[in-house]
DNA sequence: AAAATTTACTTCATCTGTCGTAGTAATTCA
DNA sequence: TGAATTACTACGACAGATGAAGTAAATTTT
């Protein structure tokens, strides 16, 4: 299992990853992180949500209510503009990030 | 720069890497990470420092005096056995978080 | 020879993100 | 009808990173 220091300040862009393909909730987003890494991660309910907080905080993402006439009312969420530009920012920060950590590791093969 | 919140849970690792090098001391540790790094991650004293006492603790690493007649006494630290095996497992762990994270990131052209 | 810089740390307090525990409440499944 | 799933919220604890500050010896610069 994936330890949560290495994850930790990447779990926003991965939420904002999936608000990017579409508007979503938390239960949803939950799913789909597990989903799309294999099992190989589980976010934490606590966790998602207080990302949730502190994006909106920022102005990286934005809430609202879908009318709905089925299941428990959920809050949904959209990435902004100014998340959009942090997402980018991320994922430019963790090509350079692989780089510098990829020097320190022993690759078991020839592979970088 | 580099977030601190990536490399978190990953300087352990660094510090055992360059101390299976050979036997050594912060202040050249600290250089050594920023030129194999490329003067991309400079750490942070206190955060090495810190980094050594948690290392003692867990017996991954041990320290030691030399004798010296120039310079400032220096504390050397070396790697343990178990402190080898610490950083195999992390090894391993890194290849995985780094599929889970690439997962989640847009990458600007083909690869992967 | 005095002053500034570099080397080599230590102590302490604060911050941030993660996570465990617990609780609520509606809805769907057996 | 009871259990499980969906969809959260609140709160407190913890660990690692870091800023600020200080100490002190050695080396380099002026």
């Amino acid at each position: 299992m994936i330890s949560s220091d290495v994850i930790r300040g990447y779990n926003d862009t991965i939420i904002l990853y999936l608000l990017l393909e579409k508007a979503s909730y938390g239960y949803e987003i939950s799913k789909r992180i597990k989903e799309l890494s294999d099992g190989k991660y589980v976010i934490k309910e606590t966790t998602l949500y207080s990302a949730f907080n502190r994006l909106l905080k920022k102005g990286y993402i934005e809430s609202f209510h879908k009318e709905q006439t089925f299941g428990k009312k959920r809050t949904y969420y959209n990435i902004t503009e100014t998340g959009l530009l942090y997402y980018q920012e991320k994922c430019r920060e963790w090509e350079l990030t692989k780089e510098v950590i990829n020097q320190f590791i022993y690759h078991s093969a020839e592979r970088q």
